[in-house]
DNA sequence: CTGGACATGTTATGATATATCATTTAGCTC
DNA sequence: GAGCTAAATGATATATCATAACATGTCCAG
């Protein structure tokens, strides 16, 4: 499955001349409430607290649609009336990625919510230097070379992080 | 190829009981001279200049065989007399970064010298939480899934990081 | 209604990284 | 080898990202 996420669009319905990729079309303000709504019904499924704050945390990775960094998420916070020292960010980002409701981009030191919670989950990362736009997409680590390297030393694999930097199809004809 | 690097054996030679994995044993002193000569080399043949502090940047990483953090390399340069400012061991990194004599760990925010230089390059890392240590491999991120899914958006694929966290062989059994 | 677990509020600080401008060095041309 | 240019380094300051530690508040099972 793969999810665009245009920083430059974040107010537009995406035309075909904008995601000629194939990407689906979407309705936004509904992906945000459906995905607030996912994370609340499997919070609860598991017995874990949704608070207020982690909410509102996921609402803004939500709607902003990229990936945002701690701080950026903290100015949203203070806006909203919330506490706005930083652990109150980092905790809240703590939770929703331990759930996999959101991940975080390392090469970006950045969150983003996930495009598909609820898989069973090995995500990797398309990175565009010229918009900052970042698909995920998913894999599974222990597929392919990568996966008969790791197995071939011993190496239990918990967590990969892959993560690529290039140009997507947007951005690659301006970069004459 | 695989080549890893044990912080905490940093100042022994491998026992069979520590590389249980058929990693090579090496002469240390001699793998850190050969790293230097050949990036002192393909430098000269690039017109790139090999300068002191790089040189000595590029000696830490391979004496300490291990992700190394920035301010830690300052540190070491410091004490061979060096200016002890951030940019100066940034500065150097980027250098050797760029021209692929040592690679960032994003995961860790720390360096490690390429264990081998010279090829075309596209490393992955092994990093074992219990340990610290790091294992360098190279795949073509093309292969496999993950390349199908970047082609089939047009997604123009420049760098990749896939850094896999997990337990090494010699740390996974003490993990009960 | 109370004890324990979890979540949040708050202060302080640690850790990582870069912008900027001054100065020095290396290599080139004449 | 004098003068020019580009690259590298030195140095100051500051930006950016992240967590330790402890106090306070909230939920809920018993």
């Amino acid at each position: 499955m793969i999810y665009h996420n245009m920083s430059s669009h974040q107010n537009d319905r995406p035309t075909p001349e904008e995601t000629p990729l194939g990407f689906a079309r979407h309705d936004h303000a509904k992906c945000v409430d459906q995905g607030l709504a996912a994370a609340e019904e499997r919070s609860r499924a598991a017995g874990l607290r949704f608070t207020p704050v982690r909410r509102k945390v996921l609402e803004i990775l939500l709607r902003e649609h990229r990936a945002v960094g701690a701080y950026e998420i903290l100015d949203n916070l203070r806006e909203a009336g919330f506490a706005s020292q930083p652990p109150v960010a980092y905790r809240a980002l703590e939770f929703l990625v331990t759930q996999g409701f959101a991940h975080r981009i390392e090469r970006l030191n950045a969150f983003i919510a996930c495009a598909s919670p609820g898989d069973d989950h090995a995500p990797a990362f398309l990175i565009c230097r010229g918009c900052d736009s970042v698909a995920e997409t998913h894999m599974r680590p222990s597929d392919g070379a990568f996966g008969a390297a790791a197995r071939a030393t011993g190496f239990q694999v918990e967590r990969a992080v892959i993560e690529a930097e290039g140009l997507c199809p947007a951005c690659a004809p301006e970069a004459s």
